[in-house]
DNA sequence: GAAAACATGTAAGCTGTTACATGATTCG
DNA sequence: CGAATCATGTAACAGCTTACATGTTTTC
């Protein structure tokens, strides 16, 4: 079991105490466990048997009293042995590819429901896998060196989930070829109107040619900071849409000051998980003109697009 | 627990005995248990005892009795509800992600042996899994539709593999950037030239610019059947190397005549693997002028090409 | 004549998860 | 004042694997 020699390799950089390891576990996506208590404190009572580590009891009046287990040298060796072993091949658990191979008596429109159903959920879990690996210990306690690998294996890991999405879009491509009803739906709109505020934000689902679609609208600016790209896809994420349309006063100065680097930010992160924005701002707007040009070269592309009217940005969603 | 609802979904298209379940299970990549006895023979009383599955006993004489088990209604309802029933996420394990996190101490050429390794790792085990899915129970029994929808697992597999092979490389160019000495070595051949006979074929493992290749010599006519591709990967997977080295009389026919489809099949699983292989062949040759206007093309690559003497061959490699 | 495949099952054990138990502190 | 965080631990169970046990037939 590889747990204990994880343990071994985080104490080698400073002493830790179950809790903190926990926590380390808990929030790095790549470690599989789910860092459980019982998995940890039994791991420390096997390390401890082995004399890979020391335990020190740190009392501390009126708090509860912490164990902080040291690296030993011992347990440096081991640790290093471990790194330096055959390491486990890549392995993984898809339970759609099972569910596709037992597909063959499902009618198209059942396929597809499961594709879109799947593709969210992925879309959801790169989501996830993103912000805790941004937040994760590893990145505070970054050095220049360790920071390029994090990048890394956060690019191996979102990769993982960007490949699955791309191939579940040919899974759709191949669906369509398959006999079965056309699907013709005009917007219908609003439908399941599920209504509520969020953020002091008006919040509608509305259908058009088969695909969900959000309608968010607000009285003042919007996208002015770096993470409002990931909250709009977690909105997608939960509301099962697939794109935004996004109706406001106007949008924020961060955005339209490019030097910022939030709207290369959240339209990157737009187009990394294929969800669509349309925003309409009211008429009198003046933007700075580099903001200006990279509008115009945004509409040439899929991901975004700026309106004055709604009606248009409702067309081309 | 998905293992109930994989097998009454294998129980619909035709009654299975509990071996033929197994047997199936283990062959098929993508379901992951390992199809031991305990789980599916219990998997079977829990079936049983929630009336999806019905059973026969076969009693043959002589030869022990089977049971054969059969999908009832019920069961038929519960495989259809699971389907439709929303997917677990996708999920991997990367014990070498682990490793790379926790690898700040380790030296620049211990981390270099470390990705080769792993490297090695998922080339066999993309190999393995390719063979795995095209003798699978899947294949066999495919119709046309099926057949299809088995192509785009099998992509989704392959390429998983793929992907991790080739964000390994980039792992490796990051590592070329950091301080360590530099790689001058030349080519030590033979070195330690394991030699042993193998289908009457002298098999030499040498090194070169840090690399191992295989030397692979015989008598007689290489590259016959289609499976040869795969073959002369396996045998770089156990032997660690990254090439080949094939020296031989000449080339198969059916290697030469293109509409056999052997040298494309071949060709394509050497690029898939990133395997390189060189082939030297007597000189006195006379080849189809397609399959020279091909040679030709090919050596405008990186994946083959052919000489007639030794020295050209290994100054390629 | 031995090994591999066919065929069904059991026992033991590791891995991993959820849930429970306890108790202090901090924060809203 | 209740919820969340800090902190350590246990119990029970689900999931999965290895190995054992038994006996026949087919294949090399």
């Amino acid at each position: 079991m590889s747990l204990n020699h994880v343990i071994l390799g985080l104490l080698k950089k400073e002493p830790l105490t179950g809790y903190e390891l926990k926590k380390i576990i808990q929030g790095t996506p790549f470690m599989y466990w789910s860092g459980n208590n019982n998995q940890i404190y039994k791991a420390f009572v096997e390390l401890l048997e082995e004399g890979y580590v020391s335990k020190e009891v740190a009392h501390q009046d009126g708090a509860p009293s912490k164990n902080i287990y040291t690296l030993t040298k011992d347990g440096d060796e081991a640790f290093k042995e471990w790194m330096l072993s055959v390491t486990d091949t890549p392995s993984f658990r898809k339970q759609f590819l099972m569910k596709l191979s037992l597909s063959e008596t499902f009618s198209r429109d059942e396929l597809e429901t499961m594709v879109n159903q799947y593709m969210d959920t992925v879309r959801m879990q790169k989501i996830f896998s993103d912000r805790e690996l941004d937040k994760s210990y590893f990145r505070e306690s970054a050095s220049i060196q360790s920071g390029k690998i994090m990048d890394l294996i956060k690019e191996n890991i979102l990769s993982f989930y960007e490949q699955e999405l791309s191939w579940a879009e040919t899974v759709r491509e191949h669906l369509k070829t398959l006999p079965g009803k056309e699907s013709t739906k005009e917007e219908i709109y609003p439908e399941k109107g599920s209504e509520h505020m969020e953020d002091s934000m008006k919040l509608i689902v509305f259908e058009k040619n088969n695909l969900r679609y959000l309608h968010l609208s607000t009285n003042g600016q919007v996208l002015g900071k770096k993470e409002d790209g990931l909250d709009l896809i977690s909105l997608c994420g939960e509301h099962d849409t697939h794109g935004v349309l996004l109706e406001a006063e106007k949008l924020s100065e961060d955005f339209t000051q490019l030097r910022t680097g939030v709207a290369g930010e959240i339209l990157q992160k737009l187009s990394n998980y294929r969800v669509r924005l349309a925003v309409v701002v009211s008429e009198n707007q003046d933007y700075p003109s580099r903001f200006k040009e990279m509008i115009k070269e945004l509409h040439k592309g899929d991901t975004f697009r700026l309106f004055t009217a709604l009606e248009d940005a409702k067309n081309w969603i």
